[in-house]
DNA sequence: CGCGTTTGACCGGCGC
DNA sequence: GCGCCGGTCAAACGCG
C-alpha cells in the first residue's frame, strides 16, 4: 500500500531541503489518528511517551508535561461547576519529517510558539481557521533526534477538509487519514 | 487589502 | 504568596 512514490504534500514549505529522501516508510507512520494502542511502528508512539525521557535525567526540572500526557483522559475534573475550558482529549504523533509544517488537509493559523524546555527547537501552536472550529493542534520537533515531528491535536474537526489543492496525493494522504480513524 | 505569521506580554495553574 | 511554566492574546508586520 505504502508503494506509491507518493511526497508530502508540502508545496510551500520550503525547508531548506528540496529534493526530499523521504519514503514510504515515513508515510507508513504518518496521519496514524487515534490508533494508538500498540502499534509501535518506527514513528509512531503514544503520548505519554511523548519525549519525557530523553531529557531531565538531572532529575530535576522540567517534567510539566503533564498536560501533554492527557491522552484519552476526558478531564475529569473535580471540580466544579463551571466549565469554562473544556479540554479535551489530546493525540499525538510522532513523524518523521523534515518540515515542521505537515499539511493534513485543514487550513491552521498559528498563534503562539514557546521554546521548550531541554529542547532547542520551539513548539508552536496552531488553530483551526474554520469558523466555530476550535481544533488545535501543535508541533514540536525533539532535540534528540531533530528528524522527529512530534504533532499534538487536541480536539475533532467538525467540517469539511478544505484543501488549498487537489492533488492526487492529497486525496490519498485524505483517505489515510479517514481510514484510520 | 485580506489573511497568516511573529513576538513579547499576559494569564492561570501548580509547586515550593 | 511568589515565582516558574505552559499556553494564549493581540498588535504589528509581511506577503500574495
Amino acid at each position: 500500500m505504502e508503494k506509491y512514490p507518493i511526497l508530502f504534500p508540502v508545496q510551500q514549505s520550503s525547508s531548506s531541503s528540496t529534493s526530499f529522501p523521504q519514503t514510504s516508510e515515513m508515510l507508513g507512520s504518518t496521519h496514524v489518528f487515534g490508533s494508538l494502542h500498540g502499534g509501535n511502528s518506527s514513528g509512531l508512539l503514544g503520548l505519554k511517551d511523548f519525549e519525557g525521557r530523553g531529557m531531565s535525567p538531572q532529575g530535576d526540572g522540567a517534567h510539566h508535561m503533564k498536560s501533554l500526557a492527557s491522552s484519552m483522559e476526558n478531564e475529569t475534573r473535580p471540580d466544579k461547576k463551571k466549565e469554562k475550558k473544556v479540554r479535551r482529549p489530546r493525540y499525538a504523533f510522532q513523524t518523521r519529517s523534515q518540515v515542521d509544517i505537515l499539511d493534513d488537509g485543514y487550513r491552521w493559523r498559528k498563534y503562539g510558539q514557546k521554546a521548550v524546555k531541554n529542547n532547542k527547537f520551539p513548539r508552536s501552536y496552531y488553530r483551526c481557521t474554520h469558523q466555530g472550529c476550535n481544533v488545535k493542534k501543535q508541533v514540536q520537533r525533539l532535540s534528540r533526534d531533530e528528524s522527529i515531528v512530534v504533532t499534538t491535536y487536541e480536539g475533532m474537526h467538525s467540517h469539511p477538509i478544505e484543501k488549498p489543492n487537489d492533488n492526487f496525493e492529497d486525496i490519498l494522504n485524505q483517505m489515510q487519514i479517514y481510514s484510520n480513524f
